[in-house]
DNA sequence: AAGTAGCGCAACCGCTTCCAC
DNA sequence: AGTGGAAGCGGTTGCGCTACT
């Protein structure tokens, strides 16, 4: 408490990412690593703080980043795991490795909480209000010990379901046909690629239209058409400010999108301080949860515990994932 | 065509957790 | 063990776009 606000100082910049800074933090990043991101405005010369880098990084630049919609799997899964652990994104995000906890946290504010309402009626699993409501399993005074107890284990079985179906060769490989083209992949180096190339290569639509605004910049993020305008010189110093930051990128997202190869060392070393695991490394250190998770679900498939409350459950997840 | 309500999402804010000293 | 600073996290906001009237 007390402690002044990070980004109260004096001329430190607010609001959307401007290409130019995107390109020297990502440069950046490239050549230190994410992590002691305290040091990087003084390093880089960006007028933000370190936060809003590191937000920046995580949530929009960072590679592997899938964007667009999300698939009836990624769906199954958020909710899975939200009735489960509540909102606690990043744990979430976690088991979406594509996904920033942002993403998930926004697509669950903004589409499966509504759904949810829509098919569940008085069955509150929205988790408005945390993870103190988000099921029953939470809310052990309102049934008995017993009760709350199974719709635990129903919970945990719903989730180590997810978590199979997530973390199964099918799923990570995106089966022909369906979840692909719903969901393109599109790393950060190619968002600022496309961008860039928008940018420098298309003519101008209007001469007199000159790209000033952050948020002009932030809303031609979202659509990739938009011509832009810049001056020849800006756009030679910007073309290869980028392509020496795209450079030490290329090799980690081919690596990545492959995902039975492994990186070279140099080049995944940038990154192996990362919160976000590639799906490779979510497999490899199965957290506790995930094992009690798998442990209790070859329990529950042997017949070993009784849940009397799972197909009720599994009712309400169907149809809403029915519709 | 103009106005406006709703939506989606990037970014910010403030609290909590972690870690080094 | 206590303290201060950095990083992480979740809630919230702001703004542009789109659909509807």
């Amino acid at each position: 408490m007390g402690r002044p606000p990070c980004c109260d100082k004096i001329g430190v910049k607010k609001g959307p990412w401007t290409p130019e800074e995107d390109i020297i933090l990502v440069s950046y990043i490239q050549q230190h690593g994410p992590g002691n991101w305290r040091a990087v405005p003084t390093n880089t010369g960006l007028l933000r703080c370190s936060k809003s880098c590191r937000l920046r990084w995580t949530n929009y630049l960072r590679p592997g980043i899938k964007r667009g919609n999300f698939t009836g799997h990624e769906e199954k899964i958020i909710i899975h795991l939200q009735a489960l652990l509540g909102n606690r994104w990043a744990a979430i995000a976690s088991y979406l490795p594509e996904r920033t906890d942002n993403d998930i946290k926004n697509y669950w504010n903004t589409h499966l909480k509504k759904k949810l309402k829509k098919n569940q009626g008085g069955h509150s699993r929205d988790g408005s209000s945390s993870s103190t409501t988000t099921s029953s399993l939470t809310n052990p005074d309102s049934v008995s010990r017993g009760q709350w107890e199974r719709r635990l284990q129903t919970d945990i079985q719903m989730a180590k379901q997810a978590l199979s179906e997530a973390l199964s060769p099918e799923f990570i490989q995106q089966p022909a046909g369906q979840e692909h083209q719903a969901s393109t992949y599109i790393s950060s180096t190619e968002n600022i690629a496309k961008l860039l190339q928008g940018w420098m290569k298309d003519p101008p639509k209007s001469s007199s239209s000159i790209v000033t605004d952050d948020h002009q910049y932030s809303q031609k993020n979202k659509n990739p058409k938009t011509n832009y305008t810049k001056d020849e010189k800006n756009e030679m110093e910007l073309s290869e400010a980028f392509e020496s930051a795209l450079y030490g990128f290329e090799s980690f997202d081919s690596s990545n999108s492959d995902l039975s190869q492994s990186q070279s060392p140099g080049e995944a070393s940038i990154f192996q301080d990362e919160s976000k695991p590639s799906i490779n490394n979510s497999q490899e250190p199965l957290s506790l949860l995930e094992k009690w998770l798998f442990d209790e679900g070859a329990a529950a498939s042997q017949g070993k515990d009784c849940f009397s409350d799972i197909k009720s459950d599994e009712n309400n997840v169907k149809s809403f994932l029915g519709n």
